[in-house]
RNA sequence: GUGGUUGUAGCUCAGCUGGUUAGAGCGCUUGAUUGUGGUUCAAGAGGUCGCCGGUUCGAAACCGGUCUUCCACCCCA
């Protein structure tokens, strides 16, 4: 027989994993909540509509389009169908697609229900999102993004307590040796403007983004092929260097970028920021200026936010976000400035993981496991169970009366810690043997030993 | 989308330049042990070698295609 399979980049999860990922979920949404947010949840798929030409041209090819009800074939016309081009049939069969991440249905949500929506509104959403992607390490084609984002409000306060979100989760998780990174696309303009190449902005940062990968030679020698000029690239040199605190770095950007009005707002947004965390402290985190971030400039238009994990696990970015002045502009709401970030739970797990840092108490295991004898004996069983799970001790009877061998194997393939012998003997003494099934050790109890013994262990 | 890589027992993997009956460890089942698991000992079950096609007297091995794994690029969480 053929083994059934899933999907490339789809996963299963065991009890144990889904226990793990749930403590990431819960210490996300339970920060969120402590921060004023209230959480939605949108469609897993959309009209394409709504999501096609948001992601630039990469992020259309990525998207998975739904087949229309039907004999959709058969409604494509002649001349079309005879053409063979894909892009151009896709709209005709598919009008759904499925969500590729959770910034672009919230805009479409709040333009929506605009009229029902009390401003700023503070929204957090945790739902999976997928990507035709190639898989590879800590990417998938479905995974879970935790958002949170506010929308009317320009407060660069808002940006400060995003900042302190992110620290909050990671301290909670004990995840230590977080950098968040911040810039400002106002910034990367600024310089655009400043070495004369404002109508490279997009390859210009594409590129520069690369620095810690490629080097400075890479990053130049890409800079050239998307023709950035000589001059140009040497007015640049001083950000090949950038070093320091972030007092230091904003010191040498104004230095650089005194002539452009863009360049020296975004300057004082990164300052007023950096002084307020300055101020306000973090805890497993740090906050650390950096120029060449330039992620998902399709719309971020102010402060950029990437998370990195710890240096030493190889897992590159485990959340980001950023300011957006116009976000819901595409769907026809003008003048709705917006703030947000998100988690990458799938890589946060991951690192967790490899750094060992989930705790043991995560599971949901049983503590205790009564031994079947017989009908009769179940029975004496069950009513204890129930009193135990009345007081919230998870309990269960192992169903059939197998060999006792058998039983005993189960509770410890399953790590449960305790197990209890009830036979006749026990019944007429209305008593209870535990087996604590780590240690070995026995004793025979009454009811409230029993529930004190199972309480406290 | 481009380039590379992987697939053999439930799991982790051996299996030489093509040669008869495809192996190991762990796990599983049964027994030693009819009220005692994790240790030990004994016996046993389990594979159309990812799938389809080709080369050959002969293919797990060679070739082509396809699916899958992992990695890099593009892009991104």
């Amino acid at each position: 027989m053929k083994k059934p399979s899933i999907p490339k980049g789809t996963r299963d999860f065991n009890p144990e994993e889904v226990s793990r990922r749930n403590y990431i979920f819960n210490t996300i949404k339970e920060t969120f909540s402590l921060y004023g947010f209230q959480p939605i949840e949108t469609p897993s798929f959309e009209n394409s509509e709504t999501l096609m030409g948001k992601y630039g041209e990469e992020g259309d090819r990525l998207i998975f389009k739904i087949l229309n009800s039907g004999d959709y074939i058969s409604k494509v016309d002649e001349k079309l169908y005879s053409e063979k081009d894909s892009n151009k049939i896709t709209p005709k069969i598919s009008e759904k697609a499925l969500r590729y991440d959770l910034t672009v249905p919230f805009a479409r949500y709040v333009v929506q229900h605009q009229n029902e929506i009390t401003f700023p509104f503070k929204r957090y959403q945790i739902q999976p999102v997928w990507r035709a992607d190639r898989p590879q390490k800590g990417r998938f084609r479905e995974f879970f993004q935790c958002d949170a984002d506010v929308v009317g409000s320009t407060s660069l306060w808002q940006e400060v307590e995003f900042v302190q979100l992110y620290d909050a989760v990671f301290s909670k998780l004990g995840l230590k040796g977080v950098s968040i990174k911040i810039n400002n696309r106002k910034i990367l303009s600024g310089i655009a403007e400043t070495i004369g190449a404002e109508d490279k902005l997009i390859d210009f940062t594409v590129a520069l983004d690369k620095l810690d990968k490629i080097g400075e030679e890479g990053v130049k020698k890409e800079m050239r092929e998307k023709g950035i000029s000589e001059v140009a690239l040497q007015k640049l040199q001083p950000l090949f260097s950038f070093k320091g605190s972030n007092e230091e770095k904003i010191g040498s950007l104004k230095e650089m970028l005194h002539t452009s009005e863009m360049g020296m707002k975004g300057i004082a947004e990164l300052q007023f920021i950096s002084d307020a965390i300055e101020k306000l402290g973090l805890g497993a985190s740090s906050l650390q200026i950096d120029v060449t971030l330039a992620r998902g400039l399709n719309y971020y238009t102010g402060a950029i936010l990437e998370v990195s994990a710890p240096e030493k696990v190889n897992m590159g970015s485990i959340g980001g976000g950023g300011r957006y002045d116009d976000l819901t502009g595409i769907f026809g709401l003008n003048d709705m400035s917006g703030m947000g970030i998100s988690f990458g739970l799938d890589r946060i797990y991951l690192v967790l993981e490899e750094l060992n840092l989930f705790p043991e108490t995560v599971s949901e295991n049983s503590k205790v496991l009564f031994i079947n004898f017989g009908d009769k004996e179940a029975l004496y069983a069950m009513k204890t169970i129930k009193k135990l799970r009345n007081l919230g001790i998870k309990a269960e009877l192992y169903p059939d009366s197998a060999k006792m061998g058998k039983q005993m194997g189960y509770a410890d393939k399953r790590n449960i810690p305790f197990t209890i012998l009830a036979g006749e003997k026990e019944i007429d003494a209305q008593k209870y043997t535990l087996k604590n099934m780590k240690t070995g050790e026995q004793r025979e109890l009454g009811f409230s030993e029993l529930e004190e013994a199972l309480k406290t262990l």
